[in-house]
DNA sequence: GCCAACGTTGGC
DNA sequence: GCCAACGTTGGC
């Protein structure tokens, strides 16, 4: 799961102190990752972009089940959508709450030269998503990276 | 700041 | 339903 460290760091997450709302998707497709690929207790790479350099940061826990993103429906938020019906919103969010961060930052550049790891949603060429599964293997691919 | 990739919009 | 124009993402 992907945001710019400007927007929402993970260190904003550990500040929260507990459960916190990721909001602000506005992909069709990342609603149905949303929807339908994590489920409570799912664990997800917290990931930054539009860093430096960018990569994964560590490791948070799918809290709840989705549900409406309420900025949707907030005019004075950048995220709203006029468009979205109340009966029948368009976009959904997830808790989520701070696992683990890593050591260091396990980078795009780390990941794209680690065995293993060259399948990885997140380094296909133009893809755009803010949320993407992640395989087992991948996943402790990934973690046995950054050391401890 | 550039630009490739790709999603969305809207005219027709 | 096609597709050109436009907007956004995000690495570099």
């Amino acid at each position: 799961m992907k945001s710019e460290p400007d927007t929402y760091s993970i260190d904003d997450l550990i500040a929260k102190g507990g459960p916190d709302i990721w909001e602000g998707c506005r992909n069709y497709t990342v609603r149905n990752f949303i929807r339908d690929a994590m489920a409570p207790g799912d664990e997800a790479f917290f990931y930054h972009s539009n860093a430096d350099p960018s990569g994964i940061v560590g490791v948070m826990r799918i809290v709840g089940p989705a549900y409406p993103d309420p900025t949707q429906f907030d005019p004075a938020s950048e995220y709203h959508d006029p468009k979205s019906p109340p009966e029948a919103p368009r976009w959904l969010a997830r808790d989520v709450e701070f696992v683990r961060k890593f050591a260091r930052v396990v980078s795009l550049a780390e990941l794209r030269a680690t065995p293993g790891l060259e399948e990885m949603l997140v380094l296909r060429r133009g893809q755009r998503l803010s949320v993407m599964p992640v395989t087992e293997a991948e996943w402790l691919g990934v973690l046995a990276l950054p050391g401890l």
